[in-house]
DNA sequence: ATAGTATATGAGTATAAGTGAATATAATCA
DNA sequence: TGATTATATTCACTTATACTCATATACTAT
């Protein structure tokens, strides 16, 4: 695996944020969206292209995709655990989506709910199907 | 200093062998270029990249500019030092650079003559001035 | 089967990044 | 001073990247 392609990868904000949120687990697609605020196909294309270099692996669960880092990357590669561990809570937008992580996951919302509760919030209502 | 500008400057193969040869020391524009093969400019673009982001610094010398790493931006972000000292000489143009390093400094060629060495070459030439 | 949902992908666009050639700037030396 | 040299910068070009919108694919549930 090309060193310099992942250094490539690391450099992108959103790519960075992704990141920063799986730190604690692993997430579906809807969820990093959800948490990041990014558009459903943005989210997929940078975490294909994480996934292709083997910075992050995926997990099928019935037709969600749960992605999480690859620990063996992070071990072959120890800059970038490094990275991951010390750099990120540095950076503001970091530290505000790992708020938002703690928050969706109090919530006790799931990715099976995550599309109506979006749903209703842009309806201004309370009810699961208006 | 964001993280992720820096990221983004060391996702370029040609930073990446600039870091490497600066490894062991400080070297200037003419010798950077000689070494990794890239044109004056090219090399001049790179160092004010990694100049404005503080990995490098330089120090004027007469006509000469020499570059070499900033330590302390490599204490302040530990995952570059990691980069720098256990990644680089996995990736084969890196190890490759080193050994051109240690050529051209085993040659006795300092900047002050390279120009020079590399005219009577082009002309295969022994003299100094033909 | 049909409808609904999660994710991926194609097309198009806008912007960023890397490059070489030529030129500008600054320092040196004769 | 004028010529030479080291480095930086501008210009023009090309390629790469990120993004959105729309559509395709794959899976689920009724």
């Amino acid at each position: 695996m090309d060193i310099v392609q992942i250094l490539k990868a690391l450099g992108d904000e959103n790519r960075i944020r992704i990141l920063n949120i799986l730190k604690d687990g692993q997430l579906c697609v809807c969820e990093i969206e959800h948490i990041l605020g990014i558009t459903q196909s943005n989210a997929s294309r940078h975490l294909n292209k994480l996934s292709t270099l083997r910075i992050v692996v995926y997990e099928k669960k019935a037709q969600w995709i749960y992605y999480k880092l690859n620990k063996e990357t992070l071990e072959q590669f120890p800059f970038i655990k490094e990275l991951l561990e010390n750099e990120l809570d540095k950076i503001d937008i970091c530290r505000q989506d790992i708020e938002n992580l703690i928050e969706y996951k109090k919530s006790g919302m799931t990715c099976e709910n995550l599309r109506d509760y979006k749903y209703n919030i842009e309806n201004n209502c309370k009810c699961k199907n208006n």
